[in-house]
DNA sequence: ACAGCCGATACCCCTTATTG
DNA sequence: CAATAAGGGGTATCGGCTGT
C-alpha cells in the first residue's frame, strides 16, 4: 500500500493494469501467467518486495478482491462449459432411454457425478439439468419420468385416477398393485381413502363395474362372455356327460367368469350359478355332495385351528399382515370357516390363544426383523470390510457414499471410527477370513496362503466327493472351487470361510465330467497340472511365432479350454503353484486326513507318518506301496491310473485303496 | 525444499421424504 | 408411526502445480 507518488515505471506498470482491465482481460496473477505477459517480472521488479500486489494496490484494486473475481470468473467458464456437457449428456442418456430420475441417477458411478455436477451447475439442480436437456429436444421432464416429490391430497388423487381410466387403464387393485409405476398413485389413495376401492369411487367410478367392463373388454381373443342361457346349458351338458363341475375344473374358466357377472353378489356366484341351472332344468344337482366333493379341501375349523397352533409352536408371527402375506390359504380358509365368528382373530382365538396379545408380539417380532443389522456397530464393520475387500483398497467416504451404508456409518461416528472398529473387527477374524478378504481384495498371495493353509481339507473333499473323478483331476477342481469361493465370500455373513467354500468345491466336483462348463464359470482341467502348464506355454509359444495365430496343432493341445480366456485362467491357477502333493516328503503329513474329518488341519510330525507307514508296510505291503506311490515318497508321484497300470488293477480299486490306506494311517497317527 | 494456491474430493451433519 | 433412505448444505483435506 505505498502512498508515495509511483515512479514512471511504475506508473507504467498500473497503467499496463488498467490498460488490461479495460480489455476485459483478467489481472489476476494466473491470467496473467496464462497469457505470458511480463507484466508480472515487471511489477516485481519495480515495485520490489510485495511485487504484483503493491501494483494492484496502486492501481486501485484491492488484491482480495480481484482473486476472488477471477476464481469466480473462472469457475463461471468451468460452469458454463459443464453446463452444455451435462445438457449433452442427458440428452444421450435420454435418447439411449435411459432412467433419468434422480433416485435412479445417484444410484452410483457415474450417473452420480453427473447428477452432483448438475447440482453444483444448475440452481435448481437434476431436475433443472433434465428439464433444460429435455427442453431443447422440445420435451419435458415429465416424459422421462422426472417429478419431483408429490404432496398427494384427494383431489389429485382423482384426477390421476381419472387420466388413468381415460387411457383406457385397468384399474383393479391387482393391476395397480403389480404396477410400479403406479404404485405411489396406489398407495396415496389407500393412504388418504383407507383403500383404493374408496379411492376410486370418490373419483366417480363405480369401482366393481370398472373391473368388470375392463375384464369384459380384454378378453382374450375370440371369447365369447356367455349368456345367462349358455351358462345354463353348458352347465346341464356338463352335468349330463358325466364331466366334471367342480369350479377348479380349467375347461370352466369362462363360465366362472360369466357367473360373477350373472349371478350376483360376487361370492358363492358359482354355486348359484349350478343351483339356478339345476332347478331350472330340473337336473337335481345337490352342490354340496355332487361339486364340492371333488375339490380337495383340505381345510375346516379342526385343521385350521391345527395350523395355527402350529404355526404357533415354531414362533411364526400371527398377526393378520404375515398371515395375508405368508399363509394366503390359511388366510381366507380361516375367513370364509370363521366368517360369522371374528375372522381370522376368531379362528386364532379358537385355537386357545389370545389374538390380540399374538398380534402384538408378531407385529414387534418382524418390527425387529426388519430393523437392519447395522444397528450393532460391529456388524457394520463387517459389512464394511466385505466392502474394502470389493473395492480392492483402503475404504475411503467415497465408496460408502450411496446413502444406504454412509447413514449407518455416519451413525455410529464416522468413517474413521469405523475404520478403527473394522481393524478390530478383522483382527478378531479367523486366518482363513482374513485370507479370503485379502484374496478378494486382489492380493494374489493371499490366495495362494488359503490354498496352501487348506490342503489338507481339500483333500478330505477331494476323498469324499471326487470318486467318480481323477484324483487329480479332483484336486484341480477343489481347488479351483476354493477360489471360485473367495469373491463371493461375504464376512457379514458370519460364516466360516472353509464351510463356505467347500460347497463351492463340492459343487465343482458334482459337476458332470466333461460337461459343458464354459466361459467364467468351472474349468475342467483334465490332465495333469504341470503337463498342462508346459502345453499351455508351448501352444502360446507357437502362437506368439506366427503373430499371434495358433497353429492347428498347438490348437488341439488347449482346445480342451475352448476359450483363450479359459487358457489364460488355467495359467493364473497354475500360477498359483497349487501343491499337488509334494516330492518333500516332509508335507505328507498333511494329506492324513482325520477320521472324524473335524479337524482336517491338523497336521500330524513327519517322523510318526514315517513309522506309520513302516507299520502299515508289515500289514499290507500293497496299500503302503500304493500310497508311497501315489504321493511321490520314494520316486515321483503317479497317478492312480499309471499305479493301476502296472499293479493289473483298475483305477477305482487303487483309489479306493489308496483311501483304505489312508484311513488306517490316519488311525495309526492318533 | 518449501509455502501458497486451487479445484476436487473427503468428510460430516442436519432435514425431509419414503417405506413397511 | 418408527425406521430408513434420500436430500442438501457445510468445512476440511488432498494433491498437483507454481513461484520463491
Amino acid at each position: 500500500m505505498s502512498e508515495k507518488p509511483l515512479n514512471k515505471y511504475q506508473q507504467k506498470v498500473v497503467d499496463r493494469i488498467l490498460e488490461r482491465r479495460k480489455q476485459g482481460l483478467g489481472i489476476d496473477f494466473r491470467s496473467i501467467q496464462q497469457d505470458k505477459d511480463n507484466l508480472i517480472s515487471q511489477a516485481k521488479h519495480h515495485f520490489g518486495h510485495g511485487g504484483y500486489k503493491e501494483a494492484l494496490a496502486a492501481a486501485g484494486f484491492d488484491w482480495q478482491e480481484i482473486r476472488k473475481e477471477a476464481s469466480d470468473v473462472r469457475k463461471r467458464q468451468r460452469h458454463e462449459k459443464w453446463r452444455t456437457e451435462i445438457i449433452q449428456e442427458i440428452q444421450a442418456m435420454h435418447a439411449r432411454g435411459e432412467p433419468l430420475r434422480s433416485t435412479d441417477v445417484r444410484k452410483g458411478g457415474e450417473t452420480l457425478r453427473l447428477y452432483k455436477r448438475a447440482q453444483t451447475v444448475f440452481e435448481q439442480g437434476w431436475k433443472e439439468a433434465v428439464g433444460a436437456a429435455l427442453a431443447e429436444v422440445g420435451k419435458k421432464g415429465e416424459d422421462a419420468g422426472v417429478r419431483g416429490r408429490i404432496n398427494w391430497t384427494p383431489e389429485k388423487i382423482s384426477i390421476e385416477i381419472n387420466k388413468l381410466d381415460a387411457q383406457g387403464t385397468n384399474l383393479s387393485y391387482g393391476n395397480m398393485l403389480a404396477d410400479p409405476e403406479r404404485r405411489k398413485l396406489f398407495k396415496a389413495g389407500i393412504n388418504l381413502h383407507g383403500s383404493w376401492n374408496e379411492a376410486v369411487k370418490a373419483t366417480g367410478i363405480d369401482y366393481d363395474e370398472h373391473v368388470r367392463k375392463w375384464m369384459a373388454s380384454h378378453r382374450r381373443g375370440g371369447e365369447q362372455e356367455l349368456t345367462r342361457e349358455a351358462l345354463l346349458d353348458l352347465i346341464e351338458e356338463r352335468w349330463r356327460s358325466g364331466a366334471p363341475l367342480n369350479p377348479s375344473h380349467k375347461a370352466l374358466s369362462s363360465a366362472l367368469s360369466a357367473s360373477t357377472r350373472l349371478f350376483p353378489p360376487r361370492a358363492g356366484t358359482w354355486k348359484r350359478a349350478v343351483e339356478i341351472a339345476s332347478a331350472e332344468r330340473n337336473l337335481g344337482i345337490d352342490y354340496q355332495t355332487h361339486v364340492l366333493k371333488n375339490i380337495p379341501n383340505k381345510w375346516n375349523k379342526e385343521s385350521i385351528v391345527a395350523e395355527i397352533l402350529r404355526l404357533h409352536e415354531t414362533k411364526k408371527p400371527l398377526h393378520q399382515n404375515a398371515v395375508f402375506k405368508n399363509y394366503s390359504k390359511l388366510w381366507s380358509a380361516a375367513n370364509y370357516y370363521y366368517r360369522n365368528e371374528g375372522g381370522w382373530a376368531g379362528a386364532v382365538n379358537d385355537a386357545g390363544l389370545d389374538y390380540e396379545q399374538l398380534a402384538e408380539l408378531g407385529r414387534n417380532q418382524v418390527a425387529e426383523q426388519r430393523k437392519s443389522p447395522f444397528n450393532d456397530p460391529r456388524k457394520l464393520a463387517l459389512a464394511l470390510l466385505d466392502k474394502e475387500a470389493e473395492v480392492g483398497s483402503r475404504l475411503r467416504y467415497s465408496h460408502i457414499a450411496g446413502k444406504g451404508l454412509e447413514n449407518w456409518v455416519m451413525k455410529h461416528g464416522g468413517i474413521k471410527k469405523m475404520r478403527d472398529l473394522m481393524e478390530q473387527e478383522r483382527n478378531a477374524l479367523g486366518e482363513n477370513e482374513r485370507l479370503a478378504l485379502a484374496a478378494r481384495a486382489g492380493d494374489k498371495r493371499a490366495a495362494e496362503q488359503l490354498l496352501n493353509a487348506n490342503k489338507p481339507f481339500i483333500l478330505l473333499i477331494v476323498n469324499q466327493h471326487g470318486k467318480r473323478l481323477h484324483y487329480d483331476d479332483a484336486l484341480q477342481l477343489a481347488s479351483l472351487g476354493l477360489l471360485q469361493a473367495i469373491p463371493r465370500f461375504r464376512i457379514l455373513k458370519g460364516n466360516k470361510f472353509i464351510s463356505y467354500a467347500g460347497s463351492y468345491m463340492r459343487n465343482a466336483m458334482q459337476r458332470e465330467p466333461g460337461g459343458t462348463y464354459s466361459g467364467s464359470d468351472t474349468i475342467r482341467i483334465p490332465v495333469y497340472a504341470g503337463v498342462k502348464e508346459s502345453q499351455v506355454g508351448q501352444a502360446e509359444a507357437k502362437a506368439a511365432k506366427r503373430g499371434g495365430q495358433l497353429s492347428r496343432e498347438a490348437a488341439e493341445q488347449i482346445s480342451r479350454f475352448e476359450t483363450v480366456e479359459n487358457v489364460r485362467k488355467v495359467r493364473r491357477v497354475m500360477s498359483l503353484d497349487f501343491p499337488i502333493p509334494g516330492r518333500e516328503k516332509s508335507t505328507f503329513a498333511d494329506f492324513i486326513k482325520g477320521t472324524d474329518g473335524t479337524e482336517p488341519e491338523k497336521t500330524v510330525d513327519a517322523k510318526k507318518v514315517r513309522a506309520a507307514l513302516e507299520e502299515l508296510k508289515e500289514e499290507d505291503p500293497r496299500l503302503a506301496e500304493i500310497v508311497q506311490r501315489s504321493f511321490g515318497l520314494e520316486d515321483d508321484e503317479e497317478s492312480c491310473r499309471q499305479i493301476a497300470q502296472s499293479l493289473k488293477l483298475s483305477y477305482e480299486c487303487v483309489r479306493q485303496l489308496r483311501q483304505t490306506a489312508l484311513k488306517k494311517l490316519g488311525e495309526k497317527l492318533r
